[in-house]
DNA sequence: ATAAAAATAGGATTAGTTTCCTATTTACCT
DNA sequence: AGGTAAATAGGAAACTAATCCTATTTTTAT
């Protein structure tokens, strides 16, 4: 929850942050340039003054400030963590495609970059480590090291997933789940995209 | 930033979430029952009447809800949230102690039971399923069928970890991922614990 | 250094939210 | 089915935030 003089700093810090005094900061949002003084946070009889949500979304409106950024402006001591990322069509990614254009979304709580989504697996050939019907979250912007869990689109031979195995010069070698974890290599210049697989529902 | 309407439909959600009406909630916190009334939400010239600051930092004190959370009502139709489980020694779940006392916690965004917990993995025990350094969310209260991912822990045989199988009258067994998902059985009274793994870090 | 603009303090007025009150409807319990 | 409690609608009164206005102080630009 929020104090009174959460919100005040919140709205001093939008202000500064953005360039504004508090008083331009008001004016900016089409109110009074009074709006926000220091001499009316308090009433003369000592109750706090709280600030209307209406005006607090104003500010926030002409600032182009999220909810979230002014929570996090507010002094939360904890940052919010959730993120939405697309969630995926097995059917697409199968076939190689990645764009998440009207994706649907997948809310995580996990750092994970730019580029990651997520999709619900559809077959068993990625058992016996995932399991048809279990959700993974992917990305294809992180760092790949040996022994770490991906996906990867082979223009030869389709979408695979396993463990990475050290990198040879220009060849790609994971770990095949559903082959008993035999090693296949793929020459790099087949590899369309290769996805570190972070987390997995079971 | 927000709208009047995300705001309402938080307080309802809010409301909800805690077991009461808007009206119960609105008493809850020391205000008029009729505070949250729908039919005052807009004036009767049809401006949007929006809640003042002042009201939802007391409805958010009495029902102890973040502003993280009440954020992430006020922003979805679906509300998720986020929650810190007890994280566990691996050491302690090791010899079948999962007493959450005093433990680290772990910030998810799953629905999880209340028995949930999460735990590093420190050996190689559960390879190739998990690896060492993973994160596992478990619940001991989940309900557990066939083909389910579990952590058990044996009085006999100590803390083992696999794949389900079908439950025979007073045995569980399990296929053990560090022997080639060869099947293990365990006598019922034996077991002392036994958590489906909900979520894996990979 | 000077003038103009912006920021700030403070009082009065206006507008909007909350509270109080009453009546009706709905939900719950026996 | 009936009675009671809770929820909801709606109007009036009370309270409080926003706006308007004026004066003073501070900042900015030349």
């Amino acid at each position: 929850m929020f104090t009174h003089e959460d919100i005040w700093r919140a709205i001093d810090r939008l202000a500064e942050d953005k360039g504004f005094s508090a008083s331009g900061l008001a004016r900016q949002a089409g109110l009074d340039p009074t709006a926000f003084n220091r001499s009316k946070r308090t009433s003369p009889n000592g109750k706090p003054r709280w600030p209307s949500t209406e005006s607090l979304a104003k500010i926030l409106s002409i600032t182009s400030c999220t909810t979230e950024e002014f929570l996090l402006i507010m002094g939360q001591d904890t940052p919010l963590k959730t993120r939405k990322i697309p969630m995926l069509a097995y059917t697409a990614v199968r076939t190689g495609r990645i764009k998440a254009d009207n994706a649907d979304t997948f809310t995580i709580a996990i750092n994970a970059g730019q580029q990651a989504f997520a999709l619900t697996i559809e077959d068993e050939k990625l058992r016996p480590l995932y399991r048809m019907g279990s959700i993974l979250v992917a990305d294809t912007g992180a760092k790949i090291s040996s022994d770490d869990r991906v996906l990867l689109f082979s223009k030869k031979d389709g979408l695979k997933g396993g463990i990475m195995q050290t990198t040879q010069k220009r060849t790609v070698s994971i770990l095949l789940p559903d082959q008993d974890f035999r090693e296949m290599s793929f020459p790099e210049n087949e590899i369309e995209w290769i996805a570190r697989i972070l987390w997995a529902s079971q």
